[in-house]
RNA sequence: GCCUGAGUGGCGGAAUUGGUAGACGCACAGGACUUAAAAUCCUGCGAGAAUCAACCCUCGUGCCGGUUCAAGUCCGGCCUUAGGCACCA
């Protein structure tokens, strides 16, 4: 087509003056809510993975609005965050002005792009209007109780005098500077995640999640059923362990406990050699923000002399041992060693000369420890076990964990790995905590009508000398009132995580100007939850689980309809470079969308980024495949030379155009989206080996084809004089015509095919047979052999079994 | 180490409940049209044996084994690869 870019813009800006794609909060039609993870806007502008998903989802929300739904699809933005606060620092610009023109760039090449979002709806994290509700609603999790200050370590940079993360922190090293990294010890906010475990987990029920999906969470919140045990300690004291292997317990021969912990900080007075344990204590501490894995190599660990522990099922006194395997902040920060049936309390009783005793009967353990994926359910029997010995294993498990509860020295528990969610960032950009420390009423949260808590507009950005968000050096906006007692007091000086307002911006989709509340009830109520979620498979854990957790939360307090507010939540692939590689900057394989749309026009890509492949997967960028896709859409242009005069339908057309209906609204439904298009391209190839086709023929293909190439259909609707199409009817199919009433079917000679057959649909089984027995090939194959059986599966196949 | 995907032509990938493997597209090759090119159209295109040719035959979905009349699909055991978690008791 000519001037490719002017068609495009021309419907572009059809669809924003008529507002055809704003959706109403009510109404008759059916309300269906899809939603995609909205960007953070960088500096890079627009990748063609977003395009992957958000023509994906354009697709479906198309179909479904000619279709009669009521489709929230909004978009907006997620501009929080380090990158844009770096940017900031470094051209002294506010990280709202970059913010401003990123969103500038992305808006216009989503709108290039043709999206169908409901722009009347978008908004920014950065919003004072929105993020004066995030504040609002952490104020809400700090009056339940759910937010609190604890003291934890953070990697902090002492070069860049700069709190880091986790990522920055790889390796033990700062990202920016190459400095060693350490351990700070901080003050921060904290969300009491930790008691939602086993709700987030359930919850999981009322969802629709895709199972890969649900597995990412399942592992996230990591379950595990096990015994806690009380230990005491010679000479007065005890302790307790977590273990999943109660089975095992007469085994012990040794404890470990936690370097972190609080208990070897309570044990000191007594220790014996505590040069010798302090030191470990401070190695461990050291490393902690390393990465393990290249330090790991041996298990090490230092004895606690002069302290002993006995086992509670035996007394036996056995040696308690200082081991960085053991996390202070699981389970109970200490653990029973069983080395006869744990691997890695083998190696570390190898490493330290430590008795063995193996109480379980399932071979050799002298090599290696027999753990328990290999001793359960095979029926072993127990040894060394006092009373327990001859029972399985199995029995055992049981009958020691009630014997611990009914001697009352332990009782069963759950245990979560995942753990309270550290919600303070030493950061400038982000949602200010709106918390007040006053020196005589100590932490009062901001009063409610006071929000939103603005960032201040200043020049710069760098962080204090002590790691504090760079808010700190603001004194103008710390120093402040008390709201409880009037006197002076400071304001919390951390910000939020990123994490904060992806958390509940799904809500504020449904009612995106409300002044008074987060989002009315009326609002949440009518679009009920997010009826489809899309985003990358690396959200599906975290963002997910923070967004479940948030909103769980909403709801215990009254605050939102539903539990669970996200329905279907699937992930997409990522689009790779033409060499199959992450596309990056550095390795030159970037694809740019702006270029293509300028190129190719817009609805190539579009087909070509839905036809590369299987949408839930990665694909790799293929720019010849592209063309093969501007080549049909040119092939759809040039079918409307073939369009005559005649009214409905072709009738050899009907079979075919009814199965194509069908099989694309599967398609669609089911992310198919590279069979649509093949079945698009399957039905215009059929149209083009006709001489010619009636208008309604061709004004169907181009409805079919609507949703994923939106902007050529509509031009090449117009020139038949059709009104627009989206404003039309999505096409609804005969089942009755899509049923074919002749078939050709393969007939097999012992499962190798010899022949097909035409059938009709209503022959009867002896007819198929008879058809299959006259076959020429067929006939070669059984002559001179017996006819063991013959299987006519109806309308599939014919297998003759001959020996 | 653990968890989760994935492995099908030269390439991207189809095959919805086990039922004609390779749809659709790309690349490539040959031909038509054209002064020529582009565009378009036609033909071929998993490997192999055989043949004037067509039919036809053998093998073939990472590897080994199994279930079944029938396996890319189900079961058991491996290998490779991508991603996630990583000393979680």
């Amino acid at each position: 087509m000519e001037n490719i870019n002017e068609i495009e813009k021309k419907w572009q800006n059809y669809w924003d003056s008529n507002k055809t794609f704003k959706c109403e909060n009510g109404g008759d039609k059916q309300p269906y809510y899809i939603l995609v993870e909205f960007p953070y806007p960088s500096g890079s502008g627009l990748h063609v993975g977003h395009v992957r998903s958000y023509t994906a989802q354009d697709a479906i929300a198309r179909m479904m609005r000619m279709q009669g739904y009521n489709v929230l699809y909004p978009m907006g933005w997620d501009a929080f965050g380090a990158p844009a606060e770096q940017y900031a620092i470094k051209n002294h610009i506010h990280p709202k002005d970059a913010v401003k023109e990123n969103i500038r760039t992305f808006k216009g090449q989503m709108k290039s792009l043709g999206f169908s979002f409901d722009w009347d709806r978008e908004f920014s994290t950065t919003d004072p209007d929105y993020y004066k509700w995030t504040q609002w609603q952490f104020l809400q999790f700090y009056k339940h109780g759910m937010a609190y200050k604890d003291t934890i370590p953070v990697n902090w940079c002492p070069t860049c005098k700069s709190v880091l993360s986790n990522e920055d922190a790889a390796g033990g090293v700062c990202e920016r500077c190459g400095s060693q990294v350490e351990q700070k010890e901080k003050s921060q906010w904290m969300l009491r995640m930790s008691d939602y475990s086993e709700d987030l987990l359930k919850g999981l029920d009322d969802t629709n999640f895709a199972d890969r999906v649900k597995l990412g969470q399942i592992n996230w919140i990591g379950k595990s059923t096990g015994v806690e045990v009380d230990v005491d300690i010679v000479g007065g004291g005890k302790f307790s362990i977590f273990t999943t292997c109660p089975e095992t317990i007469y085994g012990i021969t040794f404890f470990v406990i936690a370097p972190d912990g609080k208990l070897i900080k309570e044990l000191m007075d007594r220790v014996e050699n505590k040069d010798e344990v302090n030191a470990y204590i401070k190695e461990t501490s050291l490393k902690s923000s390393m990465d393990r894995t290249e330090l790991n190599k041996g298990k090490t660990g230092v004895e606690v002399k002069g302290i002993k522990a006995i086992n509670p099922v035996n007394g036996r006194e056995v040696p308690i041992f200082l081991g960085d395997f053991v996390l202070g902040d699981y389970g109970t920060g200490a653990v029973m060693a069983v080395p006869s049936h744990d691997q890695r309390d083998f190696e570390y009783a190898k490493e330290h000369n430590l008795e063995i005793i193996q109480v379980i009967d399932c071979g050799d353990i002298s090599e290696h420890a027999i753990e328990k994926q290999d001793y359960m359910g095979h029926g072993y029997k127990m040894i060394n076990s006092e009373e327990f010995d001859g029972m399985t294993v199995d029995e055992a498990r049981e009958k020691i964990a009630d014997m611990l509860e009914e001697k009352k020295l332990g009782k069963r528990v759950n245990n979560y790995k995942m753990r309270d969610w550290i919600f303070s960032r030493q950061r400038f950009w982000g949602e200010p905590i709106p918390m007040i420390n006053c020196p005589d009423c100590g932490w009062v949260p901001m009063n409610e009508e006071d929000l939103p808590l603005v960032l201040p507009d200043v020049a710069e950005y760098e962080p204090t000398e002590d790691g504090e968000s760079p808010l700190a050096n603001i004194t103008d906006w710390v120093n402040c009132k008390c709201p409880k007692c009037g006197h002076d007091a400071k304001r919390e000086t951390d910000t939020m995580p990123n994490w904060a307002g992806s958390s509940w911006y799904f809500l504020r989709f449904m009612d995106p100007h409300n002044d008074h509340e987060f989002a009315s009830m009326d609002a949440m109520k009518y679009w009920n939850r997010v009826d489809w979620y899309n985003g990358g498979m690396e959200h599906t854990a975290r963002h997910l689980l923070y967004a479940r957790f948030w909103v769980q939360f909403l709801y215990n307090i009254g605050l939102v309809p539903n539990k669970e507010m996200i329905w279907t939540r699937v992930s997409h692939g990522m689009v790779l470079g033409s060499d199959n590689q992450k596309m990056s900057k550095s390795k030159g394989n970037v694809i740019n969308p702006d270029d293509i749309v300028k190129e190719f026009g817009a609805d190539t890509l579009r087909v070509y980024e839905m036809f590369m492949g299987d949408y839930q997967m990665d694909a790799p960028w293929s720019t010849d495949s592209l063309r093969g896709c501007k080549r049909f859409l040119d092939k759809v242009e040039r079918l409307i030379n073939k369009v005559n005069d005649k009214a409905g339908f072709t009738e050899d057309l009907e079979s075919i155009q009814n199965k194509t209906i069908m099989k694309i609204e599967y398609d669609m439904t089911h992310m198919g989206y590279n069979t649509v298009i093949s079945a698009l391209m399957i039905l215009a190839n059929t149209y083009d080996e006709l001489e010619s086709i009636t208008k309604d023929d061709y004004h169907l293909l181009l409805t079919l084809l609507n949703p994923i190439a939106p902007h050529i259909t509509e031009e090449l609707n117009e020139r038949l004089g059709y009104k627009p199409i989206c404003e039309g009817e999505w096409p609804k199919y005969d089942e009755e015509k899509t049923i074919e009433t002749t078939k050709e079917i393969a007939v097999q000679v012992n499962g190798k095919v010899r022949a097909t057959i035409k059938i009709s649909i209503d022959d009867e089984e002896d007819t198929i047979k008879e058809k299959a027995m006259e076959c020429e090939n067929v006939i070669k194959h059984i002559e001179g052999k017996e006819i063991v059986k013959v299987i006519v599966i109806k309308g599939k196949i014919v297998n003759i079994v001959v020996k």
